[in-house]
DNA sequence: CCATTGTTTGACAACGTTGTCAACGGTCGT
DNA sequence: ACGACCGTTGACAACGTTGTCAAACAATGG
């Protein structure tokens, strides 16, 4: 019932702590005798190595660190309520942190504020994590990538390219813009309205090149009035639609940026009395809403989950064999098509 | 660049080590003189504690662990995917946990699991936080409980009274439940339809409750006919809308017992060409998409972050002074009025 | 003025694990 | 048969902090 430590370990099956301690780390060099016999010890006694302990004695600390801005999101939710992301990553990895004995650790961070470095700078040195997975929009932070990397703490950047600094997991959001617009396209609409995310992350530029992309590549010309800004939010996402929509010569499907800007799409378009067979909606991100709205939102997955899987492999690997895997990691999306594209009549 | 520890903070003060301690601790009996020279030393130097050293030197670990289970929730979304509560947690305690140096790390375990006092055991002596906090189901393991109680482990309940038996953080889903009945039967509603929640989650049971309290006092006559089962998946919610719409004398208002069988509720209504101003909807939980759909959910609020926080705050009291607060710990839930409840016509 | 009590400070051990290094015994090559 | 080498095992220090205890000193009461 009191506290099993590796010394109750090594005592019930007689022999040195050191070598219980080979036993759990899996590491070369004990005969198959003493494995057995440390196991069965083991599991009698229900021990379970003290990840502090662990942590003062070794290099390792067996802890990845996540590194979230709640506020400055994609896909975040209206009045800053609710951020799919850090569910997902947690799912996502935990298998893989598991299989290793490894925990991951959430940490909110606001993207702006003064003192990130301050602040980044202190939770390294409370937690002294084996690797660090930074979030959009900190990924985009450059010097905070080198500052970690300058500090030796293997870094993972979602949603954006690595190129040679740290890892980048991520999708191709361009790819994935034009085959959500070639979708629509598939189905018959020629005049196809866009509503442009936020300047501030990358993705937003990639989405529309990728809009672009799929238009030209179909020959249809792209009239300039049927882009719309927007940065994100269901107000935003009102105010474009509405520009859109009021037009004589009003698109027949519209690509959003986000989930959030097409809910708004629909809430204008059912309010001006355009319902789905005359309008599509197609959009990003597939966060958990969109398929109970109705209908049904069309829209691309970004991979979340299996990229912060592919972010505790990366760095789980790094930390564990020193070994350093390549930069870049891209991942599939997916196209989920639901009830709010239909074939243009 | 290198680690700071507080060996150095001492030297650079021209204290001991653990007058160094005392000060960051804010323990008593350290003159002012001192003290200003060791904060002056580790402002400087920009020393923060190790969180694993912590641990082992002293009786805490500055870690407060949540258990979660991603599978079996209240209002999860479709196909398992989506879960509001980590995000939401995460952030209430956020700035609690901040304040007096401890983190929050989730830890998602199936409920129905056979081995689950083993895993959490696993959990226990791996982390060693200095509290733990149950969500639902697991908040309403008493087994569980008692478990973590007799290892001495602080537990805080979300979602249920605590009755005694660990703390409590809870809202009263039947008043809320009664609330919500209320709301409708102010807008004129008499035939008010009502889904049920999955007998497994004793909030189901309440919220029942509550929508009987509010037609009985408003001496409307319960009609059995128009309480539907469900088990907060929307294909439950699309299976009893269907039986509650399709009567000839179909409610004008129907209160789901979450925002996914509201959800489907509305789907159905649309299907059946039945619009809001004919019918009222309202439910549980507020999770983020509801606020997007057309029209916008009217949604009983659960007070998820501010529970986190006040867990976070009864864990951190007992872990500090050893003080014990009482159990129960009732907070207020809010009813977020939007576009599906309207007067009846 | 001394005995007593309380306040402030520091020396040192302890926490549970891994890194380092040395000892031991066996095998191989000559 | 001997030395060199390798595989196996264990003794011991180290990690960075807090708990314990004692020393030094100040304040209090008789």
């Amino acid at each position: 019932m009191t506290k099993v430590t590796i010394r109750h370990v090594a005592e019930a099956a007689g022999v040195a702590v050191k070598t219980v301690s080979r036993v759990m780390n899996g590491e070369p060099n004990v005969t198959r005798d003493l494995q057995d016999r440390v196991m069965k010890a083991v599991d009698q006694l229900g021990y379970v190595p003290s990840m502090a302990a662990r942590r003062m004695g070794g290099r390792r600390s067996y802890l990845l660190v996540a590194l979230n801005d709640r506020q400055n999101t994609i896909n975040n939710w209206r009045s800053g309520r609710g951020n799919d992301w850090i569910d997902q990553m947690l799912h996502g990895a935990m298998l893989t942190c598991e299989a290793h004995g490894y925990r991951m650790l959430f940490e909110l961070v606001q993207a702006g504020s003064e003192d990130l470095d301050r602040k980044v700078v202190a939770i390294l040195s409370a937690l002294q994590p084996d690797g660090i997975i930074l979030t959009p929009p900190h990924s985009q932070n450059l010097a905070l990538v080198e500052m970690l990397t300058r500090r030796n703490v293997p870094v993972v950047r979602m949603g954006v390219p690595g190129k040679g600094v740290g890892f980048g997991v991520f999708m191709d959001d361009r790819a994935a813009a034009a085959e959500a617009t070639r979708h629509l396209i598939d189905l018959g609409h020629q005049r196809i309205g866009f509503i442009a995310g936020s300047p501030r992350f990358e993705a937003s530029r990639q989405r529309l090149d990728g809009y672009a992309d799929a238009l030209h590549q179909a020959d249809i010309g792209m009239d300039e009035a049927l882009i719309a800004p927007g940065d994100f939010t269901f107000e935003s996402g009102v105010t474009a639609a509405e520009a859109l929509l009021s037009r004589s010569d009003r698109p027949t499907a519209i690509l959003a940026s986000n989930d959030e800007m097409a809910l708004a799409t629909l809430h204008v378009a059912s309010r001006l009395g355009i319902r789905v067979p005359d309008l599509s909606v197609i959009s990003f991100d597939d966060t958990p809403g969109v398929r109970l709205s109705v209908p049904g939102l069309t829209s691309v997955r970004q991979p979340i989950s299996e990229m912060a899987a592919k972010a505790a492999e990366l760095l789980i690997g790094v930390s564990r064999t020193g070994e350093t895997a390549p930069s870049d990691h891209l991942l599939p999306f997916g196209l989920e098509v639901r009830g709010s594209t239909t074939r243009v009549t």
